[in-house]
DNA sequence: TTGAAAGCGGTACCAC
DNA sequence: GTGGTACCGCTTTCAA
């Protein structure tokens, strides 16, 4: 379509004078820059990216480098970077390393940021030597969300004291047998959060005498199926906690779920926490340890842009943001009862309320 | 970094042998491909996207168009698209649309596709005129999701028959009094979908001659939370409707959850019906018109490699995808009451379970 | 089979 | 203030 040479010759001009009046650097006088501004508006002149950063060197872009992009945490947090980088012109790449199974990802790889991302986010995966020293390689600032890695910024909350939190409010509730979702993947250097939550709940639990036996530990995909899945058959049991923590809002959707099903009270029979404060938890009343996803992607997104416009700041920020508790209706005190006596009732229809009763009946 | 002409001298050969031996075009002797092949990967080589693309004219990225990102429905179908795409080596240019309020949106612009992208995903918004002559003018292929354009292939689900369907089945189960949730945005060219979903609904309704007052349709903006605040408003009068029927599960989630907070149980006070299977539509027990939404964007992205790889179809496709009716937990048939003597007591604690009661009881 | 060279569409330096 | 022109890094004739 139509190039810059088009503009110049409806222009009457050169082409380095076009260059100059669209950008509006350096002088041109007010008529040849309205003439060269009617011409590219009439023949809808844009220039080509890859003409400009071609010589330029820059892509405007900045890769988001995620392991999964479908699930509420990375989309939002996506989606907070993209608000921002859009406002000074800048587009996002999205890199999905999402693999064939929970604990699975694709690799880092210099041809999906080289020349065309002038910067990259990384969202919760922590790289792996090798992709360490691709992105160094690479020579692009990068900003991390959801971990710190060495050498670069990042914007975080404290996954340790998230789940501190969580976990103290239900040995506060006086509850000792205490659940847990949330699986570690094998690898570690898939996801850095599903350890340091888990590592943290058993602390705090070892800290207070307690323990969470294997079987009580939901080894399930972070999604609300899984846990839901994994609740159920623990639900089945004859004994089981009477709160369960969940490492996220959607695994602790699949455990009220499971626990309705089986015709149990939340929080009466089993109290469920969560972490993230995800869209939905309030909707259904979810007591969790809220983060605020989409300021730590736009803080994220501005963080690259400083460094994008050399502003770069002194010392590497290691941003970690606040968390704050938000008791709702899915917990409460341990009701008293032994296994036995406990107030289970055959669900009559699959899914319908259970039990009437405020937390504290 | 490293460009083709390091390549070429540390190989000691020509950047057109490079060129070709890297690509397998042409012929090369195969002792000249190995050797450019190893001082290739030994300097790290990557080609440039911006100097290939200037020369090619083509991009290797599909540009998506998606009226909001964050949201269930579109990051699915997003998704989808991305899985296919990488599959050819294309990746997927993130072009959102999201404006400040429910029913506005950036424009479509030449510049966000110009040189960009081989061609165009547009999910559910309907280009306005000026749009439109600025995708034809791009010359580029477009793919459409969620509806059909003139002149252009689609994938989709019949809104209108989908929302038949949730509808009927509340009156099939005996409801007279029904509400909705989903407003229609002021401009229709921002998404068709909610016009069409709303129609179908008043429709049905008349064909059988009922209707919805004004009264008990939630104008809510597609939110979970939106429809929960309209709600909670609907569920303070004397009287409201025996079922709503919500134009998406995200609305109908909401709506559940008001009523739980009201202290009525669902389906025996209120049955609640929404349309898609949102992923946690099961977990929530969510009866529903199920539309396969990563399926549509797998397809939308194999309609766009057709196109991109001249395999155009003769005739422009317009793919109906099938919905199923998933009957849960949340829809019955009405209790008989009067506004007066419905089961409705107080909630003990906020959005703590209700009643127990099978639907038919 | 391989190399030289002409662009692709811009930007920026250097004259005028 | 404006024009000429040498690149940016790669692909693709055209010759050798």
């Amino acid at each position: 379509m139509t190039t810059i040479g088009d503009v110049a010759k409806a222009a009457g001009v050169s082409v380095a004078t076009v260059s100059r009046a669209l950008r509006g650097v350096d002088r041109v006088s007010p008529r040849t820059r309205d003439r060269v501004l009617a011409a590219a508006t009439e023949l809808h002149y844009v220039a080509s990216p890859a003409a400009t950063s071609l010589v330029s060197g820059r892509t405007r872009g900045v890769g988001v480098i995620t392991p999964y992009f479908n699930r509420w945490f990375f989309a939002t947090v996506v989606s907070g970077i993209e608000k921002i980088l859009r406002e000074e012109g800048y587009h996002v790449l999205l890199c999905d390393l999402e693999g064939h199974t929970f604990d699975t990802r694709l690799p880092i790889t210099q041809s999906m940021l080289w020349k065309r991302a002038d910067g990259a986010i990384i969202l919760n995966v922590p790289p792996l030597p090798s992709e360490r020293s691709v992105l160094e390689r690479l020579g692009m600032p990068v900003v991390t969300v959801g971990n710190q890695q060495p050498g670069w910024p990042s914007v975080r909350i404290d996954d340790r004291a998230a789940m501190a939190i969580a976990t103290q409010l239900a040995i506060d509730l006086g509850h000792r047998e205490i659940g847990y979702a949330g699986t570690v993947p094998a690898s570690i250097t898939h996801l850095q959060t599903p350890f340091d939550r888990r590592e943290s709940f058993t602390q705090v639990l070892s800290d207070n005498g307690l323990e969470c036996p294997p079987e009580w530990t939901l080894e399930c995909d972070w999604t609300a199926a899984g846990a839901a899945e994994h609740a159920n058959r623990l639900f089945d049991r004859p004994h089981f906690p009477t709160c369960i923590v969940a490492a996220s809002d959607e695994m602790a959707f699949g455990v009220m779920s499971a626990a309705r099903r089986h015709g149990l009270d939340v929080p009466g029979d089993v109290s469920v926490i969560g972490i993230d404060d995800h869209v939905h938890a309030e909707i259904f009343d979810l007591t969790t340890v809220r983060q605020d996803v989409e300021a730590q992607g736009r803080r994220a997104g501005r963080l690259m842009l400083d460094a994008l416009h050399g502003r770069d700041s002194a010392n590497i920020i290691d941003e970690v943001h606040d968390v704050q508790l938000m008791v709702r209706g899915s917990t409460g005190p341990p009701r008293r009862r032994s296994s036995r006596t406990r107030s289970r009732r055959a669900a009559t229809a699959v899914g319908a309320p259970a039990t009437v009763g405020s937390p504290a009946s």
